[in-house]
DNA sequence: TGTACATCAGTGAACGCGCGTTCACTGATGTAC
DNA sequence: TGTACATCAGTGAACGCGCGTTCACTGATGTAC
């Protein structure tokens, strides 16, 4: 999934600066709406009302309503891609430890997940019924997976789970769904336990690492070397 | 959350046999169609026309579109506290071990995600906006979650984590969270694994003894004693 | 530099469709005497 | 046992609202000569 397609293929793409402009406030005005208040709930009329524009050209850039979602869509995917590529690249995480990575990793997924809450919701709702975007989520998860992954396979000899790459893999599987559904669904399904992100994000940290099976960590020394 | 107030709150109560047989015929239509379309693209008029009855009979019973997803999840929360009340009663696993309890309630919880996965979608849905929906989903997590830590918390001894109960709980987070994740979103987040049901159970099976400390199982002799 | 023309961009009222909801009416059931 | 009346149950066409989409029109930008 490199940086792919730049083109945003369900937008008519404008042919001058101003309409450029245009349906940038009208893209920028539809995202706070949605992630606001979902995709449903978000009227045409209201984005072009919010972005200082008129329902005509929200129909001059867009053949739909879901072109839009679409759209934002592939803003979001472009975003999350950099953001991993620059997150995951292994040597920026040379010479650090399997719980070092992991404890960044997650307290960063939770963060983002955070911010991001309304506009994932609104995209996950999709994945039920729309083919086309559960295939490109798929991409992204499998993107971010497969890095993940092999930055965990690099420190094998700290994982003692008899087989570390799947291990790896259902971690994440595991990881992931926990924040989705703690954030996203704001369930908190454990007992009378209400989780803040804070300790949402330790505990996950303490269960991956002990499901991967890595020694128990002692506060690690500020400058870690490799093993 | 005992037996709870019997009277379905969100109908009309109906005076005769008659119109009771007519509800009934409603409920059943629309489970099966929620469960198909979801709860937004199911039309009352499809509705009434399925259960053999018409628009007029439905809201006879009914104030609005509404209070019949508010009656589906009436009948579902009786069920599902039926249900939890038999399977998790204590003297039932009498000598069972941990790996036995958990593995049995792993593949039993994957099999109903399964099976209801259409309605289970539909009341996850409302759960973002509708306040009234989440205090009752979160009643009856926490009904059966309780009754799962306890359980869980009779086999201590077999829990190596420093804190049994936080790790029961969050392990049941994670596990809940996870079959959710899997099987109500369709999600495989995990690299390239696939997950059929079966491994899923499996893995998540795993990953919670080995969160909890349990000792790795040798298979259980057929009449274990209690300890 | 100016004028004519083509194309792009933008406006917002009007249209139309889907669907929830109502309502006037018919038939069924139950009760009083 | 029969009749009158009240209430319950059911019917489906009609209504109305919200909202996505269209369209006739105005203004802005760019280009040719």
């Amino acid at each position: 999934m490199p940086a792919s397609d730049p083109d945003l293929r369900w937008i008519r793409p404008p042919q001058q600066a101003r309409s450029q402009r245009t349906l940038d406030r009208i893209l920028d005005a539809a995202e706070a709406l949605v992630a606001d208040k979902g995709f449903e709930d978000t009227s045409v009329a209201e984005v072009a009302r919010r972005a200082g524009s008129s329902v005509g050209a929200f129909y001059a850039r867009f053949r739909d309503k879901d072109g839009l979602l679409y759209a934002l869509y592939e803003r979001y995917l472009e975003q999350a891609v950099a953001t991993a590529d620059d997150a995951l690249d292994p040597t920026r995480w040379d010479g650090a430890g399997t719980t070092d990575l992991l404890s960044a990793v997650v307290h960063f997924l939770v963060e983002i997940y955070r911010e991001q809450s309304g506009l994932m919701r609104a995209f996950v709702l999709r994945n039920y019924t729309d083919f086309e975007f559960r295939s490109r989520q798929e991409r992204l998860s499998h993107y971010v997976s497969d890095k993940l992954i092999a930055l965990l396979l690099e420190r094998q000899d700290e994982i003692r789970h008899p087989q570390p790459e799947q291990a790896a893999a259902f971690g994440l599987t595991m990881a992931f769904a926990t924040i989705e559904s703690a954030i996203l669904f704001g369930e908190t399904r454990s007992g009378a336990l209400v989780l803040s992100d804070e300790s949402l994000a330790d505990h996950l940290i303490r269960a991956t690492l002990a499901y991967l099976g890595v020694p128990a960590p002692e506060p690690a020394p500020p400058s870690a070397q490799e093993s």
